[in-house]
DNA sequence: CAGCCTATACTTAGCCC
DNA sequence: GGGGCTAAGTATAGGCT
């Protein structure tokens, strides 16, 4: 499976023209092997998996195959319950936050936002016991590694959680012209307060959703 | 595919005519049908994106797609040079973290250890998805949009809070009893110990990757 | 740059082991 | 659970619009 070293040989079709493409498309009136121009298809060519130089394919690779991976993670969660999240980085270093049935869904089980009630559900989070030098024991090992792993995947997606979300606030804030009142005034906040402000604001989610849906005629999604 | 991911392997007895799944296919010799029982396969059969009621097959079909997911994450980053980072829920509520060429990787660049970097440098979030027209397009999507659109009311919410809070949240987080990992661990070791304690942190995976690697055989994707 | 197309490479359902 | 196999279903490279 080693991309470079075994590319070597040449095999090719066996079978002829095959299309099915889904299950749609019962058309195709006739056998058409052209494309609209009369030219022939090349069909899908094999390529090397490493990084693409080209900077036009790079993009336009980058966008199909980004969509596959996301059309996968949905079907992953349709058969099987799994809620799946993905960040991406792409080739010009945006970041993107795929998920199904949302990121924010996926991630709200790892780490609660604090105030926000309900602690069933959460997670144990790493203990910091863990240590190198006592470990003989390969499963345990491995089990280390996972725990390791799922933590920093959880800082990770966390970040993307809240820049994704931030970023609707922004485009809403945007399009209100103006902050949203809480923001401006939580600086003034001491420590203490907060665990209070954050009931206050929990309270307001009735008002913010008001203040959206008179907003929506433009918006249309939640956001 | 390449060193860090690790997923499908890569040779495969071309001898009795298979085919490597990964890139080059020998074809077969001749003619075979059956299987090394005589029995005909059935090849793969088209199956209905909505939930597995079958327990044993949901746990195979997660397990095969899982692989698949991967595998897809890992050629997007070496064809695209993006890094990918992934959490999945699987059916039994386990928590697997895929990432390439490492979630630690993505963490560094995008969710700093805290005492590494400042947050100010921190990439923004685009959410392209919309979750819920990622998979409308198939079965019963009814309650998961409800959920989905629940969800997204009380993110932005969250998210307001978060951002007109900032690190004060996080300061009283351990107040209010929720806390974020790296949140509980800071608090005992003290902001001034912080670099080092994300310097542990690191030298765990290595030497944990050094294990793995020793007892190799059958390693995971750590990297 | 998203969308559509075709031919084909790759993934994976159903079954063993 | 993991690994293999076959045959069929899909994802996609290339190319056009």
């Amino acid at each position: 499976m080693l991309a470079p070293p075994l590319i070597g040989i040449e095999k090719k079709n066996i079978g002829l023209g095959t299309w099915s493409r889904g299950r749609k498309l019962e058309k195709q009136d006739s056998r058409r092997t052209t494309t609209a121009m009369g030219r022939p298809s090349r069909g899908r060519q094999r390529i090397e998996i490493r990084h693409i130089e080209d900077g036009g394919r790079l993009q336009v690779t980058f966008s199909k195959r980004k969509s596959g991976l996301q059309k996968k993670a949905s079907e992953l969660f349709l058969l099987c319950g799994s809620p799946v999240a993905i960040v991406i980085f792409s080739p010009g270093k945006k970041v993107f936050a795929l998920g199904t049935p949302s990121v924010d869904h996926v991630l709200r089980r790892y780490a609660p936002i604090p105030g926000e009630e309900e602690e069933d559900g959460l997670l144990p989070v790493l203990q910091d016991t863990d240590d190198v030098s006592a470990i003989t024991d390969r499963v345990e090992v491995e089990g280390i590694v996972r725990r390791t792993e799922e933590t920093k995947a959880r800082s990770v997606m966390e970040k993307a959680r809240m820049d994704a979300i931030g970023k609707t606030v922004r485009q809403t804030a945007a399009k209100a012209g103006r902050k949203f009142w809480w923001e401006a005034d939580s600086g003034k906040l001491g420590e203490a307060e907060l665990p209070e402000f954050a009931k206050v604001l929990r309270r307001l989610r009735v008002n913010l959703q008001r203040h959206l849906d008179s907003l929506s005629a433009s918006t249309r999604q939640l956001q």
